[in-house]
DNA sequence: GCCCTAATCGTCAAGCTGACGATTAACGGG
DNA sequence: CCCGTTAATCGTCAGCTTGACGATTAGGGC
């Protein structure tokens, strides 16, 4: 039986929030296929590679950003046998999120590249729709029961602040005394800095680093 | 630049419930790397195949079981240029769930296969430590938000199956009272048959299919 | 000093949870 | 056929969490 030779890539759904809403990162593709498409970030995995080490090359290529700053994870690999029409490519998404982003910059293979809101439902190529989909879903779930939101914030923020955030990617509202009371009762997620700040306005808050809590409990619910 | 070939497989993490405890199945592999060590099942992906298909085909192969009685949904991808002697090879796990099986049958690539309790921790061949941790952490995690328990039961249960499930998957004991209440109050999980049967013992119980709900609401913590 | 904006603190009823008592319905003896 | 055993299922109750929303507080701008 032997084993078919695949290519490998990896393709980065990446997400920030800018001054109104949640956005992905999109390129104009370079190169065929899908020549002048947009499509999400991503590139052929090396030789001598890790795949997450492949994921945050590209992320560092296509935002510039210090790789400490962004949280990564793996989001899900893609393989179905027609995704990719010139051979055989399986594809391991990873899903980033990162505080607003100053205007990304057009990569190797990028002619350009932009922030679209992720509610504009552009079309994307390959299967890069489905990607950004389940990215979106994978962010939206971990809300609920992870500190993940603290990676859409910068290293100190206000309650205010991480409010927003799940606005944001929740598209919702929340009601603000409850969402203080609950994050602030939460064991472990946040650290208090002992400094305040007035930027957005009104009384001054509190600024807050990350606490060490890797779940959130009790957990945020959508219902 | 390029792109180098890698050889693609997938790999399957099997989880049943035997008797009184969380078994997974593994097999001893024939053929080298490693041959005569114990490792999960899988193989490569064939030329015109999807991932999913291929965990599917290893899966029957493996077992012998209908496509259809088994819960099967991917859980990631490991891809360290190291993790395969003989080449760069991305394994894609696969995470499957079934009712208590039959002694499994040796397959292609196996020379032996059987459960092994998963608190036993033994050793496994390439990285399949890791992949068997991951898988039971999804497991575990995803049978608090998810109706995913009913995936170890028979078509129809009973309200102390369901139980049994959660208490052998977390390993902790849950008050059947409460239990009761919650899952049975829980929109969409549990669907009567309006049957009932005496194969726990003590008075008859009523027997459920598994309801339309995809997320279980309000979720089952494990606090 | 006054108004505006937010942050933060309180209150209260409703829902959910954990602990645990009580009742019910079959089974297997004797 | 009665009895003890085994579980399923129903109830109760206090404590906690949640959602809705009022009240107070502290800067900033005029």
């Amino acid at each position: 039986m032997g084993h078919p030779p695949f290519a490998v890539t990896v393709d980065l759904v990446v997400l920030t929030l800018t001054g109104e809403e949640l956005c992905a990162l999109v390129v104009r593709r370079g190169i065929e296929p899908y020549r002048g498409e947009w499509a999400l970030p991503g590139g052929f995995v090396r030789e001598d590679e890790d795949l997450s080490d492949a994921a945050r090359r590209e992320l560092a290529e296509e935002t510039g950003l210090a790789p400490g700053t962004v949280h990564i994870e793996q989001l899900a690999a893609y393989g179905a046998p027609d995704r990719d029409p010139r051979m055989r490519v399986v594809t391991v998404a990873y899903l980033a999120l990162a505080p607003d982003l100053p205007v990304p910059r057009a990569g190797t293979d990028a002619a350009d590249a932009r922030w679209i809101p992720v509610r504009s439902r552009e079309h994307l190529a390959f299967d890069h729709d489905r990607i950004l989909a389940d990215g979106l879903e994978r962010a939206r779930a971990k809300l609920e029961y992870s500190p993940l939101a603290t990676a859409f914030c910068a290293p100190e923020f206000t309650v205010a602040e991480l409010r927003r955030v799940y606005e944001l990617v929740w598209d919702t509202r929340l009601d603000p005394r409850n969402f203080h009371r609950k994050v602030t009762g939460a064991e472990g997620l946040l650290e208090p800095t002992g400094r305040t700040t007035t930027r957005d306005g009104g009384r001054p808050a509190q600024l807050y680093r990350r606490g060490k809590a890797e779940l959130l409990y009790p957990p945020m619910l959508r219902s």
